[in-house]
DNA sequence: TATTGTTATACTCTATAACTATA
DNA sequence: TATAGTTATAGAGTATAACAATA
């Protein structure tokens, strides 16, 4: 469980810490995070004038996709519990890009359905997406773009 | 560029959606957003009671590495800035886990070591971190943990 | 009892801007 | 001029707790 960088990743010269658990650049966690931040940091960026953050238009994209979906629904779908997901609707609603409706089979149920802002906006933004994917995908092979998605979905699934 | 999810990822179902850019389970900023999330949180579960950040810690970390650092060296090898950092190290010099000095070299510059207790902090806390890698490793075989990290610093670097 | 939505609260992260001191 | 640190500010994400309405 030591020796598996060698066959891939560049060897790690000889550090001044030998201590048991190794060394920073072999955390996977500290990796993700960096890189996790570097995309936010591309995306914030590329949706500035939109002015929407990554969670935002993932709300969008799948209340799109399943129009009428309830706030817990969402909350699953984005792995995240109910309070979060109140602020980004909230937030959402206030500018008239998502609107809430009642359930007709369960009154404890919000619908969510997009607005015709939203939509727009939707559409707007995977323009954008499409542009930030380009650009996040541009360091990899088809191939290699499959196996990070495989490994990723493997983290939160 | 469509047709690259068959070879190592199941297929996608009939989407009810034939949009220009496709699903957002294609999109690769999508899962690792949703993967970044997963190890935050049992992150933040495995330190709850050590109280620490997985920035935190990573700052401990990399002061305890490369003793003498500068917030701003602490700033590239993190990738925040400056104010970030700050806000960081403020919280660290309260809890005496870590302390400044001047620079005999550069009056602007601050020399940042860890204390007594924050090298035990890091001791305790790189067990802590050991245990939280092994729950995130133990999804992977060595080699594909090799890969993973290959293709995320392609992200960061 | 359990679920859903809601509200309030608090901390962290992130970024920007403006200021001071030093190079 | 540029760099390093500092301070203030603000928005967003994250989580917890408590409450009301509904199942």
């Amino acid at each position: 469980m030591a020796k598996v960088k060698e066959t891939l990743v560049k060897t790690t010269p000889p550090g001044e810490d030998a201590d048991d658990i190794g060394e920073i650049r072999d955390i996977v966690g500290f990796h993700l995070r960096l890189a996790h931040g570097a995309v936010y940091r591309h995306f914030t960026e590329t949706f500035a004038e939109l002015d929407l953050t990554q969670k935002q238009v993932s709300v969008l994209w799948l209340v799109d996709d399943h129009p009428g979906i309830a706030q817990t629904g969402l909350a699953q779908r984005m792995r995240m519990d109910r309070a979060t997901t109140m602020a980004i609707v909230n937030r959402l609603e206030a500018r008239d890009l998502l609107q809430r409706g009642k359930s007709d089979t369960d009154g404890r149920k919000q619908t969510l359905h997009l607005t015709v802002a939203g939509k727009a906006m939707l559409a707007t933004a995977k323009e954008a997406i499409r542009a930030h994917e380009e650009w996040l995908k541009s360091r990899y092979t088809a191939r290699e773009v499959a196996v990070l998605i495989e490994l990723l979905t493997r983290l939160h699934e």
